[in-house]
DNA sequence: CTTGGACAGGTGT
DNA sequence: TACACCTGT
């Protein structure tokens, strides 16, 4: 539910960009002939063409909607361009648009407070940056303004008679008699129009965007004037808009509580909410709804845009509609690891890029049973420590599933033996990583020394040396019958922590950790699917790690990894682009987004596809550094959270105070395995009356991305 | 918009 | 905290 915020005191500058059809931009970027073309993005196109995922704007015209399948999208327009969505491990991948999406904010980012608010969607915080305009350049002593900026909607503007609609628009951002909050929004306007420029020239996506003095307003906004183009909604025109709205149109009010709306008080638009008090609309929807449906009414939203460039998850899943439903406990545990074999390359991803660790994996599927249509489909959702390593991963998924599984057919008093779940589907899987924080300052030495020593492989391939001991017969077969719930598997991870050897053990095991299975049809075109092709392997349930390794790992297709998408790395990437394209577009002048393009086909300029190849880590020596890391902060942080009574403010001093008392936690072989350096560092980190490395280090992305913090000792 | 899927974020308990 | 449920693209 929607909770109301105070609104702070002065006017604030806040600006919602939205990528336009983002997926169709970023493929058309791959594939240039494609630009101009009524294009559309699917995932998979073995049922019924795929689905529509994104729809370029050309091929709206001709009636090609979202949700469409691929197969309707060509009857109504034949000459529709489809492209698919990559698929790796059988499944959709979406890196290439996350990656593609952390370009643009870190061009967004550079004016002002950014908040990612999904793929293809940030907000910005431009107050500070339009009262500084408008105190050292206002508008209104500008002679020229930008094209772009012109171009911009106000809402609530009429366009004169006989004037044009750019010099309607420039007369308004250059009043000098305006409210000081419209004055402020006007240089919002130019700000955000020169920040979408730069995204254009830096990212060759063009995006839409709103200026308003909040969240709501702006997102709304931005939504408005599509694509390539912005909006602006002065304080004045908040109450004419909010009138008319609809209420589904509202964010937050598209679902349940928009149809409540509608059905139990009879509101249509934002604007018939005015008609009720804040105490009755307490009654009907609770306090903090209440107050937050009263505010909307009147255009107030105090939700600060919050400082996160970065995700707050990852997750990996898949669902597996009609035919496609998993029957048999072998392909359950063939597709978590698939899932779980790209969220360990993502978390690693996140380590190395931002210096971050996951700490918990949570576990969701979805199951119903094919005799009764009206049975349960929700699985109850698990979740237990994040163990680094996909082996780790994969079996700690395999067991949260086999505890919800017990669960869930223990309410049906449903007996689980036998190779399937005895009439029970599942229909969706998915593994996802949470409580994502910082790592400590002073591992990044730690981080130092093992990539120096270790990561001299781009491929996923773990040294000769590491692996001493890759022995078939793993921790996941009858041990982990015993390992059921989570308790059991919390109590294993915090008391006794795994020696090195053993996470070398452990990492050894994927290779071996795949089962057989069946059902693996990745395309789901199983109407054709007969029932014996559904049967074959009988795997004993709850029995995981012990099937022989099979040969169909073979011919599994080869893991592509692609690490050159780092934030990191597009920072450097794309201050080289801009340069370039500074050159190639110099002298130009100021242009407007539609003339872009054109204009670079006439430079002759195209883009160069460059990538960067980062010396990665091998997981094996990140499994080590985790488990020690791990380790280090898994003591810490649980004390952390007993300790904290109230105060948070001061997390420097919980951590000092934490160490004092679980030192004892840490396991000390740990240390003696690591080189005798590092050994002294870390024993001066236990060391809490000298304690000189403990520093919290800040929490914007901007920080490890500082190269003289994420480098240091 | 009912009949998507793969995410992501948030709140309530 | 763990989990259910809601909302969005």
């Amino acid at each position: 539910m929607p909770v109301a915020r105070p609104e702070s005191s002065g006017a604030r500058i806040i600006a919602h960009v939205d990528m336009d059809c983002f997926y169709v931009q970023v493929e058309q970027r791959k594939q240039p002939q494609l630009r101009g073309l009524p294009t559309a993005v699917v995932q998979y196109n073995e049922w019924k063409g795929g689905a529509l995922l994104a729809v370029s704007y050309e091929a709206r015209k001709y009636g090609v909607k979202r949700f469409m399948r691929g197969d309707e999208a060509k009857e109504v327009f034949p000459q529709i361009e489809l492209v698919q969505v990559p698929v790796s491990r059988g499944k959709a991948d979406l890196s290439t648009y996350r990656n593609a999406g952390s370009e643009v904010v870190s061009v967004l980012s550079r004016k002002g407070r950014c908040e990612r608010a999904s793929i293809d969607e940030v907000y910005l915080d431009l107050t500070n940056a339009a009262e500084a305009m408008l105190a050292e350049i206002p508008p209104e002593s500008l002679e020229a303004v930008d094209e772009e900026a012109l171009k911009s909607h106000v809402l609530g503007l009429e366009s004169k008679d006989g004037n044009d609609a750019k010099a309607t628009v420039k007369e308004w951002l250059c009043r000098g008699d305006a409210d000081h909050r419209d004055k402020l929004l006007a240089c919002g306007v130019l700000i955000v129009a020169e920040l979408r420029m730069q995204v254009l020239k830096e990212t060759e996506f063009t995006c839409s965007a709103g200026i308003a003095h909040n969240k709501m307003l702006a997102k709304l906004a931005s939504g408005m004037n599509k694509p390539a183009q912005q909006t602006v909604v002065p304080f004045s025109s908040v109450k004419g808009l909010l009138d008319s709205l609809p209420v589904k149109k509202m964010k937050q009010l598209g679902g349940k509580l928009g149809t409540s709306l509608q059905c139990e008080l009879g509101v249509n638009t934002v604007g018939d909410l005015l008609k009720f008090s804040e105490d009755k609309l307490q009654e009907g929807y609770g306090v903090n709804t209440g107050t937050w449906l009263w505010n909307i009414a009147r255009g107030i939203s105090g939700e600060e845009v919050q400082a996160r460039l970065l995700p707050k998850s990852h997750g990996s899943g898949k669902s597996f509609p009609g035919p496609c439903a998993l029957k048999t406990v072998a392909s359950v545990q063939h597709w978590l690891n698939q899932l779980c074999e790209e969220l360990s390359e993502r978390l690693c991803s996140d380590l190395e890029q931002n210096k971050r660790i996951a700490r918990t994996l949570t576990l969701h599927a979805s199951a119903f049973k094919s005799s009764d249509s009206d049975s349960f489909r929700k699985f109850p959702s698990k979740s237990c420590p994040l163990r680094y390593g996909t082996a780790k991963m994969q079996e700690d998924a395999f067991n949260l599933f086999q505890a919800g599984l017990r669960e869930y057919l223990g309410l049906y008093g449903v007996k689980t033996q036998g190779s399937d779940y005895n009439g029970w589907r599942v229909i969706a899987l998915s593994v996802s990583a949470s409580k994502i924080v910082p790592i400590l300052s002073g591992t990044c030495s730690i981080m130092k020394y093992f990539k120096e020593d270790t990561c001299n492989s781009s491929l996923k391939q773990y040294p000769n040396n590491f692996i001493q001991d890759a022995e078939p017969s793993s921790p996941s077969g009858s041990e982990s019958y015993s390992k059921l719930n989570s308790t059991e598997l919390q109590h294993e991870f915090a008391g006794e922590a795994a020696c090195v050897q053993r996470v070398m053990d452990g990492l050894g095991q994927q290779e071996v950790k795949s089962n057989t299975w069946n059902e693996q049809d990745p395309s789901c075109s199983t109407e054709k699917h007969t029932p014996q092709s559904f049967s074959r392997g009988t795997p004993q349930l709850l029995l995981s790690g012990t099937e022989s390794h099979s040969s169909l790992d073979q011919n599994m297709p080869q893991r592509e990894v692609h690490w050159e998408d780092s934030s990191m790395e597009h920072i450097k990437l794309n201050s080289k682009q801009h340069d370039q394209k500074r050159s190639a577009l110099k002298d130009k002048g100021t242009l407007s987004s539609l003339n872009f393009f054109k204009s670079r086909n006439l430079s002759g300029s195209s883009r160069e596809q460059e990538h960067v190849e980062t010396t990665q880590n091998t997981e094996t020596s990140l499994a080590l550094e985790l488990n020690l890391e791990q380790r280090l902060q898994g003591g810490l942080i649980a004390q952390t959270a007993t300790n904290s009574s109230g105060c948070s403010s001061d997390q420097v001093q919980q951590r000092s105070v934490a160490w004092d008392y679980k030192i004892e936690d840490i396991d000390p072989s740990v240390i003696d395995e690591l080189p005798k350096e590092i050994q002294d560092e870390i024993r001066a980190w236990l060391r809490p009356s000298k304690r000189p490395n403990i520093v919290k280090r800040g929490s914007t992305i901007a920080d490890y991305f500082s190269p003289s913090k994420s480098r240091l000792r």
